[in-house]
DNA sequence: CGGTCACTTGATCGTCTTCAATACCAGTGG
DNA sequence: CCACTGGTATTGAAGACGATCAAGTGACCG
């Protein structure tokens, strides 16, 4: 695949129940449906890592040998053309599993925009486990019916939103990002660069940039720090991600 | 959730495996994860169903009662936003599975645009189904993942392709479609109408109609009738597809 | 300091949209 | 047979939104 630089994490092997049982990010994750007393031949079979900032742990079209698991930080995953325009088709933090396609090359890329840890599983010894834990099975059909709503629903923001709902709807979706899903925080980092942020929304970085001051000098919206957004009228901004004027 | 004209379709009830055993689409579907003497059980949760064309049988955020299963025909999947503008996210035929989702609405609609035939499984029901036939939820998690690929492909048209490019990669996709997913045919139906390709690239159908004979002139392709296309130069119409030049 | 990198801001440009007119076809009824 | 209608597709002209090109700012760092 690529080099990485990675570096294997170090588990205490005292632990009864191996890496995976005190997992950090196991409440978040496919791996909760697995009971205690199974976690042992989880962690056998998974591989924790770290890769740094921009390191690239995921190559589209290469062999799809593993499923990752993220347990930490955040990855960009995008698909490029051959000129080198590329679409984020998401992205991948705590709890998300990537790799679950049949097809036996990566559909997409992925990269970390912060440190990354994840847990790496090779698929076919993932595969001989499904079969004895369906309810990983059944939780991992759950999180891919999840994706693909939440595919469709860009699908309408790229193919059918300006760049001013898109963006709106970024603000509002990064707002709820994170340990406070079910409520949404005012004040919210954006870990991503404009240039993921863009390639994300299908806008260029410039387009992304004045909207952002557009929605600041409308009150919309205050940005402390580059990296940082405040909300100041929530209501006028779900309005218009939701498409209403 | 719909009022649907639509009819039952009578099955002979001497059949020993019930409407299911002899589908039409089993073999493409999910269903031909099910072993022949449990197609009875399989069957009796099912409801088949045959609606006309340009009737809407699942809507979005209604209850989600129901999982469909198409045995006939097309339907587009689309999302809407309030003001009327319109995202199809794909057209679903033979074989495909409608009604993932693990929330209780449904996040698109769908509306058949030729006659449509489906099975229709009580969400309750299948649940309970799915328990004993793991094989049939490893089917629906590969379906799944499939789907996902496709959406992020999807993606990467809408947010960062020119209509050119887009256009491209709609007829050579439908080249692909149907019975000859491996052998592209050069000549093909479009079932659908100009303003369903347009919503589904997210363009509009004054562009698709002059990108469709700018092609044309090209001598890329031949439009014999309005809803069939011929291909007459596919290693150009698949590079511009792929985004080269 | 000079360098790079990410972001912002301004001016111009181009692709696709919008608006509008016309063509086409099937169905209906005089 | 022809006029009328409604839906769909094509074609043309004008306009707009976002892209592109270009310059400038600020932070960070060797």
């Amino acid at each position: 695949m690529i080099t990485l630089q990675s570096r294997p994490i170090v588990v205490d092997p005292r632990s009864g129940v191996g890496p995976c049982g005190h997992c950090d990010a196991r409440s978040y994750s496919v791996c909760n449906a697995i009971p205690d007393e199974d976690m042992v031949r989880l962690a056998g079979v998974a591989v924790v890592t770290e890769v740094a900032a921009g390191s690239t742990f995921i190559e589209e079209s290469e062999p799809a040998h593993s499923f990752f698991n993220i347990t930490r930080g955040t990855a960009k995953l995008f698909k490029l053309l051959p000129d080198g325009r590329r679409q984020i088709t998401g992205f991948a933090s705590v709890g998300h599993f990537l790799g679950l396609a049949v097809s036996d090359t990566y559909a997409f890329s992925a990269e970390a925009i912060e440190p990354v840890r994840f847990c790496r599983f090779p698929r076919a010894r993932l595969r001989l486990l499904l079969d004895d834990f369906p309810a990983m099975e059944k939780r991992l059909l759950e999180v891919a019916a999840n994706e693909l709503v939440a595919a469709q629903e860009q699908m309408l923001l790229l193919g059918r939103k300006t760049a001013r709902e898109r963006m709106a709807s970024f603000l509002a979706m990064q707002s709820r990002q994170g340990v406070s899903c079910r409520h949404p925080r005012t004040r919210f980092p954006l870990p991503m660069t404009r240039s993921d942020i863009a390639d994300y929304l299908g806008l260029t970085i410039e387009t992304v940039s004045r909207t952002l001051t557009r929605f600041r000098s409308e009150g919309l919206i205050e940005i402390p720090c580059q990296s940082e957004v405040t909300i100041l009228n929530r209501r006028a901004l779900e309005s218009l991600a939701g498409g209403l004027a």
